[in-house]
DNA sequence: AGGCTTACCCGCCATG
DNA sequence: ATCATGGCGGGTAAGC
């Protein structure tokens, strides 16, 4: 998307400031800041960026030095707001009219937690979806009505904008943004060294609500054959049968447990499917399309499009490994 | 792109 | 009484 940088290198700054909460800074270095994944295409340059008219700031016992300042925010292709301090306090004026800036000049703005205040008080989450810590919803809301606010979900996506849920959910809109610029291939190899899910199960994270009491996963090991037999044809019926429940149940059931119904779910893990295919195997579409359970090319292309607003041959292209590696 | 058939899924309600 | 279940209808999305 922007092009103003190699499209190898993405520049990520993540913001600081005194007291910036250390555990949503510790999930964008250890995301955007390790090194590049073998096989990755594309990776990113993270640096830390200072609103304080000093580079040193203080958090707890911490002190953090950082390499550029609101003047060299410019630098960035993505800006990462890992929370904020304080939901009553107002976000300096330079801060904000920095991030307008930026965001005028095509930069992608990313808040964890509480940094959609940040956000919020540039004024371009209006009329936007945005998200943030479900303790701070309701003062959100009510300093920024215009923003279409979605307590319940792990994050939102406006392309340029995204913000995500409490904490830990700071890591599904990492890895969602990983997946998105470098493929999912690599995102699941960042998850995995994390040891944490390469999307929480249901995945659409988008729209898992994020509190729900993680009910009783009764459904994984139907979930788990499903996903081992994807190319294989497989209805919901199925689904309930090998759950041994009735399709109505096991329909209400899985929105329960996951946020989505099983055949949205169902073709989701089959897209997941193909594009490990497309980005590992030279097979035509027509073969991966099957391989992954879809009848034809034409049914996986259409699906593919509506999530990944791309086709096959062109995310193949621009994600596969073998191809202009390094 | 449009029409056609099938499958899904959600509200409603009876049942245990 | 509350609660999960599951059959049924029909609007709607999938699939061809």
């Amino acid at each position: 998307m922007p092009s103003r940088t190699p499209n190898r290198v993405q520049r990520v700054a993540a913001l600081i400031y005194d007291n910036v909460p250390m555990f949503e800074l510790g999930i964008v270095l250890e995301i955007f800041g390790r090194p590049r994944p073998p096989g990755a295409k594309r990776w990113y340059e993270l640096k830390l960026c200072s609103i304080e008219p000093r580079k040193r700031c203080y958090s707890g016992p911490s002190t953090i030095e950082a390499a550029l300042d609101l003047n060299a925010l410019r630098w960035a292709d993505t800006v990462v707001v890992p929370g904020w301090r304080d939901g009553a306090e107002k976000p300096p004026d330079r801060l904000v009219s920095a991030l307008r800036r930026a965001h005028a000049r095509g930069t992608r703005l990313i808040s964890i937690c509480s940094g959609a205040f940040v956000l919020a008080a540039t004024g371009l989450l209006d009329g936007k979806r945005a998200t943030t810590h479900w303790k701070y919803a309701e003062a959100l809301a009510a300093a920024y009505p215009a923003i279409q606010l979605e307590p319940n979900v792990l994050y939102t996506d406006d392309r340029t904008l995204l913000t995500s849920a409490g904490s830990a959910a700071g890591i599904d809109l990492c890895l969602h943004v990983v997946r998105s610029d470098c493929g999912a291939e690599v995102a699941n190899a960042v998850a995995r060294q994390l040891v944490v899910p390469p999307h929480r199960d249901g995945d659409q994270a988008q729209y898992i609500r994020e509190s729900l009491p993680t009910a009783a996963k009764t459904l994984v090991p139907v979930m788990e054959w499903a996903r081992s037999r994807l190319g294989r044809s497989m209805n919901v019926s199925d689904l309930a049968t090998r759950a041994s429940m009735s399709p109505r149940t096991f329909a209400r059931r899985f929105v329960d447990e996951t946020g989505t119904t099983p055949h949205r779910w169902l073709v989701h893990q089959r897209l997941l499917a193909a594009q490990r295919l497309l980005e590992t195997t030279d097979e035509p579409i027509d073969a991966v399309a099957e391989a992954v359970g879809f009848d034809t090319a034409m049914t996986l292309r259409h699906h593919f499009r509506r999530t990944f607003k791309t086709t096959p041959t062109a995310y193949r292209h621009k994600f596969s490994h073998d191809d202009g590696l390094q």
